[in-house]
DNA sequence: GTTAGCATGTAAGGAGTTACATGATTTT
DNA sequence: AAAATCATGTAACTCCTTACATGCTAAC
């Protein structure tokens, strides 16, 4: 009944506002966005519909096939679209460029979205997740440094190994950083100020 | 009062094992261990030790500094200790070699205490981790290969990286492996065929 | 003397999972 | 006709976080 403020309701709405959709397939489709790691189950997804609906931001579409008599056989499915309030809320999650979206569990639902995404608001997010990464970047570092004193084997092997994982990401945060900048002037990529 | 199957138990009992400490300090070695990423909270950390004081796997110790009037200041601290209970619980724990050692959520915590985890248990777990990483790489490739088909600019990239990522913790594995079958050997880790 | 940091703890609630219940259709 | 796959939904429970409550000591 409460706050919904997960990442689940921002990912069904940006996939539905490309195309309505039931919930069995949105299921399939999430788990490709959300990262192939820890599928959302029914058990999420239904009662998440059910809000988002009694919310007035999805409504259910009369079957694409109307009238037809068929539904290609299989269970009656429930087919759900945006509606205009919808479409607003999912424009203004998207807009928000704040801590929100640039943390792990929202940015890489944020990032799936960028096409759909205001200019600014993607170079911002994007800003503000490398300088997250660059803190815990430091973070680790001077773990590693401390437990390279203390020689603990198999400890500093795996922080090494996230360490090398935090830095590989702020590498391909700043080749995205370039491409907007290089893109969003007009001009082809000249790249000057860094 | 229910299961308390998560990582955060097994974290305890291993740094626990090490040495006898106060839940303040056991937050930020956990915190150290668990990935630096969403650290553990008190109210999930006390709760837990209660938990395991009351199932006996931990004690309180006797102040270190024993009889000796000032605790050098401060609030009254609760140093636990593992007992001898405790210690056999870490063991079956860490000698769990099965599917639950290698998901996700406690894979790191694993390898953590590789040190304290008998050779056959690491080389199961290790093999274990990368042949679902493997199979995480095989769905991701289908998934790359078909949103290139779709054209799906921002999508596509974070799949690309998401695959570089699995990629690389693959290599990592077999690394790992290779350096636990040429220890395991009794040989000298010469390091022969990278 | 007030702020900051150390230290322990509880109550309420958010976000999600598992397991179950139901039912239709296609494939074997 | 059995099994697999598509499809929707609920109830109970797990794990964790936030926000609060308490109190002690060191530093400004």
């Amino acid at each position: 009944m409460g706050k919904r403020n997960g990442v689940l309701i921002l990912a069904v709405l940006g996939l539905l506002h490309e195309s309505p959709m039931h919930g069995y397939e949105l299921r399939k489709r999430l788990n490709s966005i959300l990262g192939t790691f820890h599928a959302i189950s029914y058990g999420s997804l239904y009662p998440a519909l059910k809000d988002m609906l009694a919310r007035g931001w999805i409504a259910e579409d009369g079957p694409a096939d109307a009238g037809a008599p068929a539904l290609s056989g299989r269970r009656a499915r429930i087919v759900y679209k945006l509606t205009a309030e919808g479409k607003e809320q999912l424009q203004s999650m998207l807009d928000e460029s704040g801590p929100e979206a640039w943390e792990d569990e929202r940015f890489d639902v944020h990032l799936a979205f960028f096409g759909k995404t205001d200019v600014d608001a993607r170079l911002r997010i994007l800003q503000g997740r490398r300088s997250r990464l660059e803190e815990r970047r430091a973070t680790l570092r001077g773990s590693v440094a401390r437990t390279r004193e203390r020689l603990d084997d198999y400890t500093l092997v795996l922080q090494q190994h996230g360490l090398e994982g935090v830095e590989r990401e702020v590498r391909w945060l700043s080749e995205l950083i370039a491409n907007e900048q290089a893109s969003g002037d007009g001009r082809p990529a000249s790249n000057e100020r860094g």
